[in-house]
This record gives structure tokens, C-alpha cells and sequence, in this order.
DNA sequence: CTTTTTGCAAATGATTTGCATTAAC
DNA sequence: GTTAATGCAAATCATTTGCAAAAAG
């Protein structure tokens, strides 16, 4: 039976990425990767429901495994923000930055102005040698707000 | 049987502290706060075990209560820094960032270097009403780099 | 065929909740 | 005396770990 087009054409994609990261290419990776598509920041729990429409089975421990081995990579940026479990990215290495609503935990990319790493040095840094400024902006979206 | 003068002198103004904010004075409560004195960032954990040596048999969801309640009243800030439990410290409302070392977890305060909240602002908001920009700075300590 | 992944179950760690007892006011 | 806080146990939630079975190279 025939793999959907539009499947093959990211398929074929997301397989390059993993093989050049030295990782094998499974269905549950592909899924996850397939997953968060897009600008999505997703929980374990929301990849795992999105993976299990297009691979029904597939165990939340898989998908956590999945998500750790892919974010070791270097293929997925993991976002812990105060208040709620864990979010996946695609966007890795930009050092941008995030915007969070109080109210419904929407999250969004924020551009950092700066391009360096890291963006900002604090004028006392006690000795300690910065290598990242990670920075949250909290407020309310649009429509909670 | 007398109290130690130590504990008298914090006592008063940490019972005014608490009652005008309109919290009742315990045991419990004091211990905590005379346990987060200085620029300490500790856990629920840590400040339970500082807590017992004040007040044996002090139990581990009490001291949970306790900061959850002085959270609420404005008494204490909790900090959450990812891969570790939460953390509570004394100065609040002063909009202060944090630096973490990733070796072995130690915080540091940092001034901020604007007075301003927030005291900084994205080049593009998506909407978003913002009013805390939440910084956390990443590296590693002098002992351990 | 060898090694890595998966899937399931069970364990862990931090934190919260419910409720009777106790202490503040 | 009322009301709020404590102490204990049990529940919850996100995440990790261990190991046998299955899939990838």
C-alpha cells in the first residue's frame, strides 16, 4: 500500500535530520518530529496524542524516551516554564527567547534583538562565567487579556 | 522558661511582619521565615530540615503550607529554575534575576539593571499585555568552572 | 545478527489535597 | 468560642528507570 504524498515529502526530510544526527530512524520519531511541526511549543502528553492519530499504540514512555533522545540531539529545544510540565520545540540554536499568558499558558517565540550568546551580561556576575540569558516574558494574550 | 534573646529580637518584627499581613503568628511560620533569613534560595526540603532544628516534628507539609501562604501574602518570592524543585527567598517585589549554575545548582541574585517592571521589553509583543521580564542567567559557578 | 528502540510496569520525586486535631485570636 | 493552621496520610502529576520483546541497520 502507498505511503501518503504528503508524508513522504516530510518523511524523507525528517529521516535526513535524524540520520545526520546518528540517531535510526523509527516510526515514533519520525511521528514526534512530524508532531510538532510548525511553531507548536507541545507537552509530552499533547506530542503523545498527536503521535498516537498517526501511530495508534504508542506508549507516553515511548514518546517521552523519543523526546529526551531527540533533544540530546540537538534536534529538539525542551522549554520548562515555572507552573507547567515540560513543552518541545523545533526551533533549536536561535536563542530566542519566550512570551507566556498568565492566564491560558499560551506560549510564544519572541525574536531576541541581540544575536549573541548570550543576549544580555548582568553588570555583577559573581564570578560566574554566562554562557546563556534565558529570558520569559509573562503577561496576558490577546484574548485573556 | 526564658526565650533566647536571639530568637526575641527576630521574633518581634517577623510577628509584625506576619500579622500585617494579615497572618496569624505560629511557631511554624516564624521558623520558616527565620530560616530563609539572609539571601538564601532554598527548597521546600532544605527549609524544612532548618525548620526542625528550630522545631522538631515540624512535618514536611506544614513547611509546604507555611511557604505556600507567605507565597500567597507576598511575604516570600519562589523561584522555579528547571531540572530543580522549587526555591523560596526573602527579597521580593524588587524584580531581581537569578544566576544558576549548571555544575552544581547554586543561585545567585543579580540586580537588575533597570528599576523598571518589566525592565525589558520584546521587539514584538504578538498582543501579549506584558508585565514581568523573568531572566535567568546560566553558566557556571567559580568553584566548579 | 547485533545493537538500539520500544512498550509496559513499576518507581521516584515534588507537590497538593482532605480531614480530624490543635493552636491563635 | 470561632476561625484558621497544623500534622498526618493518601492522592496526584510529570517524569524516569528496568527489562523483555521488537525493529533497525
Amino acid at each position: 500500500m502507498a505511503v501518503t504524498a504528503t508524508h513522504t515529502i516530510d518523511a524523507t526530510e525528517l529521516r535526513r535530520v535524524l540520520q545526520s544526527a546518528g540517531l535510526r530512524v523509527t516510526r515514533p520519531r519520525l511521528a514526534v518530529l512530524t508532531s510538532l511541526a510548525g511553531h507548536s511549543h507541545a507537552s509530552a502528553d499533547e506530542v503523545c496524542a498527536k503521535v498516537r492519530a498517526a501511530l495508534p499504540g504508542t506508549s507516553l514512555q515511548a514518546v517521552y524516551n523519543v523526546l529526551s533522545d531527540l533533544t540530546a540531539a540537538g534536534l529538539l529545544r525542551r522549554v520548562e516554564v515555572a507552573g507547567s510540565s515540560a513543552r518541545y520545540e523545533r526551533r533549536v540554536g536561535d536563542n530566542h527567547h519566550h512570551l507566556v499568558c498568565r492566564a491560558c499558558g499560551a506560549i510564544e517565540d519572541i525574536d531576541c534583538a541581540v544575536g549573541a550568546t548570550p543576549c544580555l551580561a548582568p553588570s555583577i556576575s559573581h564570578g560566574f562565567s554566562i554562557d546563556e540569558a534565558e529570558v520569559t516574558f509573562w503577561g496576558l494574550c490577546p484574548s485573556c487579556s
